[in-house]
DNA sequence: CCGTATCCATCCGGATACTG
DNA sequence: CAGTATCCGGATGGATACGG
């Protein structure tokens, strides 16, 4: 947890990235389209599904099919890669799953504790 | 992986941030005292990592101690809940070590095949 | 030793508009 | 349908200086 600590903070930063880990889980073991992925994940901009996708393309994590039709079509898939990936990260999302309740609570009792710049009056 | 998901990505932004991972690995099994952790991670600042702890307490991951001694010191801890947490991240952790460099291949040759504004002339 | 305060460059990502 | 281009505000985080 030290020397190659930078690289695997490299990898948690797209993990961690604000939509990489929907996306993947969209994916999943099944192909989407692109306006399909888009409209299972609420709030994304198109520029950001984009954004997001090349990256993870970049990095060998989805693979991305382009038809030659009319209209375009574009079908995105996770990789092996991709896949092991996914796995790896369920035990995680699980986790946050689990205990977001408590964590809420934590940060509500922190927060009574120290009321930060609360009231009126410069 | 739809409506709870925004609450996840939260949980999931405090591991991607650039900090919490790492401070999270140090502190493992055992107390750490500030400084020892500022040392134990080569880039971060000392505002960093006074932020980023004051996060992690706040989400009850961590404890702080002081101890009202000369000169001052302050212990930090992992809470049950920031052990659990570290266990459900170490396959994820062990992901990322395991496959930085199959990360690398892939985007050397997406690189290769799209050079990016690469040459002069304007 | 362990912070907090301030300043400031950078980046991230949303909104919008326009193409093949 | 599936992008790309541009603009732009806000958040992020480093450097620095100071305080208990």
């Amino acid at each position: 947890m030290e020397t190659e600590d930078c690289r695997v903070r490299e990898v948690l930063d797209k993990v961690g990235d604000k939509w990489s880990v929907s996306v993947i889980g969209v994916l999943g073991r099944e192909t989407r389209r692109f306006s399909e992925v888009k409209r299972a994940i609420p709030g994304i901009s198109q520029r950001m599904l984009t954004v997001t996708l090349r990256a993870l393309e970049r990095d060998g994590l989805v693979t991305r099919t382009v038809y030659a039709t009319v209209p375009p079509r574009v079908d995105y898939a996770l990789t092996a890669l991709g896949l092991t990936l996914l796995d790896s990260a369920w035990p995680l999302m699980n986790w946050a799953l689990d205990h977001v309740g408590e964590i809420d609570k934590a940060r509500d009792a922190y927060d009574r504790q120290r009321p930060e710049v609360p009231p009126q009056q410069p």
